[in-house]
DNA sequence: CTTCTGACA
DNA sequence: TGTCAGTA
């Protein structure tokens, strides 16, 4: 069995980046974001455990989520690495993340604040569009 | 050929 | 985030 043993447990950022669905520009940023931390090879190409995929894949859906850079770095240690779904493993995480909905619903709020404001618009002006 | 850092838009 | 430059 011809394998790669010598990068059998890693891979470098185009190989992680194809795994996870992103692009290496993004998983530099991570890095600089303080939401991974990547082993450098000799050639200081970034070196990454194969786990690194699921630690990828929790980032983009924390961000999707809506979460910040700052409030994933946080979050993201309470979360074993090998795990599949997340899963509170921290009891202070469940409060931080409570800290993430309310920031999402005051969001809510604004974004139907202004769309009342363009219904209220469009509703006034929905006449003048028939006699121009 | 691939990646790295820094930088610009 | 994409992309370019100049390297290693």
């Amino acid at each position: 069995m011809k394998v790669k043993r010598w990068s059998a447990l890693g891979v470098r950022i185009s190989e992680l980046a194809r795994q996870a669905g992103t692009t290496p520009r993004a998983l530099r940023y991570y890095e600089e974001q303080g939401l991974l931390r990547p082993a450098r090879l000799a050639s200081g190409y970034r070196h990454y455990e194969p786990q690194a995929v699921g630690t990828v894949r929790h980032i983009q859906l924390l961000l999707s989520a809506g979460l910040n850079t700052t409030a994933i770095a946080e979050i993201l240690p309470c979360i074993p690495d090998d795990v599949t779904v997340l899963a509170p493993t921290c009891p202070e995480l469940l409060d931080a993340l409570a800290v993430e909905r309310n920031r999402i619903t005051t969001s809510i709020d604004r974004l139907a604040a202004a769309r009342a404001v363009l219904d209220r618009l469009i509703q006034a002006g929905s006449g003048a569009r028939d006699q121009p």
